[in-house]
DNA sequence: TGTCATATGTTGCTAACAGCAACAAATATC
DNA sequence: GATATTTGTTGCTGTTAGCAACATATGACA
């Protein structure tokens, strides 16, 4: 290593700072030095460089109602930084810029064709992003993502379609690329209310049905999970993926997409058809959960995009065919819920993604 | 932090030369110097302290063939540190006192009774070890372990039983507890060939079926998975564990553990009905892992265990009924095998979690 | 209103660490 | 036997975080 091992100390404190930061939002030093365990005089040095650098603010201390100096408050310069996140649906692009600390300072969204080309979509990224200066920028894609290739997306149409390479020529800079499920389970780990369990499922229903994983308090990246393709009736109808008997068709995810996007809720659900598709739907799932919790024995289960609505309404078939398939040993840690941040969890999960990367190359 | 960070950094620095050797075996100061990144006289230092300490030993270098001063040969010490490993199954436990660098130092077994109770279990591990003054010791049972519980276990016959509990008591020290399939993951990932994948899933096949995992190049550690009570059969015979359908009743997990105990593996393959089983086992195996594959997408499966035998025996078939439940895209990448460390998987890799916690308390 | 207790930021100093450069040692090659 | 080459050793340096003493700013209480 060509860099002096103490500046490598240095570098690695001054970043845990910035992240501590980033993550739990303004504190005193006073807080600082206690959550990093470090020196009051270090903290200083340390937020000198980062106030000098132009990435933290410091602001006369707030009164902590208690004796003594008021402590300085240290916030991060929401400016000093900031995130691209896209996520790519069917029929809609939505961008997010997101400043150092997790604010949001700009907000976009562009419709997208039907069946569009990756190359196109990566277009309507470019004109989305149209030259926002940002240090990072990273995308959200429906399926089974690779490194920048997208391997299946039952939701786009795509297989093994170079969409980070795409995006690369559209914009002009890299693009970092996971599913949306995944961005969602690390928004929800995040800035959401799973912060306390360290194996955290989350399910993202759109036009196909994917799977974001955290794994011993980390995201699992690098491979991502298509659950829409489980097969659950092995004599099952024919899926475009060539399979028999996929989750996603079992379970009708198409039609489920379409009716959350074009009909209200509540006039959904009062449809008598509608109820017994969800019931069937409900039970179709509580039975794929199954499989998917022995296989991966996670502590919390979150349903996304309709699996929140669907879940919503079927909770209690959910979770007796979830019953009837998993070890009790298994449901006793287990919850299920619906996710805290709705529909902006993908976009706030993938620029956290792009925080994580920043904030530790700073090291 | 009471301790300086200067002394940290030092620690830090010592324990990834210690663990250095430990994984990668005997090496010289100048490869040392190369894979740890370091200064020649910082590895001299950090070298000189861990001699001091009688943890590892340098002795006069191999001529290496080409011109320049021979380099010192660092190696470890064995017996500077062990830990024992126990396996517990049914009818047996296996002990393994494991040193530093990995050479097995000791080896002991005992018959166990049918429907043993933990605590007797328990005090045969006692006799095992006898006195043996080990710094770490591991516990490797097969079924859902949760930290000191067994909370199930189809092998043993055990339910929320407080197994970790019952070997302090029975051994007067605290034992790390993983489950077999997790320990076997570990021991062909750190030992075996498996290096090259991140994704790995260990099968293990004894009297139930339990599967360990490798995420993203780390030991998924705190949750094990009974792989064995995947409900493959909703309408299925009634398991043990309440439920209806599970893999290993409908793969007949019993009949196979107790055919590769008491025949030899030549005559069992040649007997007609079993060679029915077989394929059978092995579509009902394959369909399995179509859902367990789609669920956690890994890069390499092994096959431990029995598995190894049908697997073997039957890999044409386990194949083609995992391409009818998984996408190619998921197939592409997967390689499957069987370990290379045999029966020896599970108490390597439990000694290896051991060192890791040993060494990592170093810092 | 003033004094004291309390909590926090600041400053100069210290111990320890890793890196560096110069030197010493030990081998291969010619 | 002379030289090139690689490696270990030694003394020195720059940087770091911790510490202690001091300065600063508030609340509590008389």
């Amino acid at each position: 290593m060509a860099r002096p091992a103490t500046e490598e100390l240095r570098r690695r404190n001054r970043s845990a700072l910035l992240d501590q930061l980033h993550r739990h939002g303004p504190q005193t030093r006073a807080e600082l030095t206690e959550a990093l365990g470090l020196n009051r005089s270090t903290i200083g040095a340390l937020a000198a460089d980062l106030s000098q650098s132009g990435h933290i603010r410091e602001t006369t201390g707030r009164s902590t109602g208690s004796a003594g100096r008021p402590s300085t408050l240290v916030e991060c310069v929401a400016e000093a930084a900031q995130v691209a996140a896209v996520e790519i649906r069917s029929g809609l692009a939505r961008l997010s810029v997101v400043g150092l600390g997790g604010a949001v300072l700009e907000r976009a969204e562009a419709p997208l064709e039907a069946d569009i080309e990756p190359l196109e979509a990566a277009a309507t990224v470019a004109h989305l992003l149209d030259g926002a200066g940002v240090a990072d920028a990273v995308a959200a894609v429906p399926g089974l993502v690779e490194g920048p290739i997208v391997a299946y997306s039952s939701e786009l149409g795509w297989a093994d379609r170079d969409f980070g390479t795409d995006l690369l020529k559209a914009t002009g800079r890299h693009w970092r690329m996971v599913d949306t499920a995944t961005a969602a389970a690390v928004g929800e780990w995040s800035r959401g209310d799973a912060g306390g369990s360290a194996n955290l499922l989350y399910l993202h229903g759109g036009r196909g049905l994917t799977a974001g994983v955290i794994v011993d308090g980390r995201p699992r990246c690098g491979s991502s999970i298509a659950l829409g393709h489980l097969v659950v009736a092995p004599e099952g109808a024919e899926c475009r993926c060539g399979l028999r008997g996929c989750l996603e068709v079992e379970m009708g995810a198409s039609r489920f997409a379409e009716a959350v996007e074009t009909t209200t809720v509540a006039a959904w659900m009062g449809d008598s058809v509608a109820r017994q598709t969800v019931r069937r739907s409900g039970e179709c799932l509580g039975r794929a959960l199954g499989a998917v919790v022995t296989a991966t024995n996670p502590d919390e289960i979150l349903f996304g995009g309709w699996l929140r609505e669907l879940y919503l309404a079927s909770a209690a078939t959910v979770r007796s065919s979830l019953a009837a398939t998993t070890l009790p040993q298994l449901r006793a840690r287990l919850r299920l819920r619906t996710p805290a941040l709705g529909a902006e969890g993908p976009l706030i999960g993938a620029a956290e993604t792009g925080f994580e990367a920043l904030i530790d190359d700073m090291r």
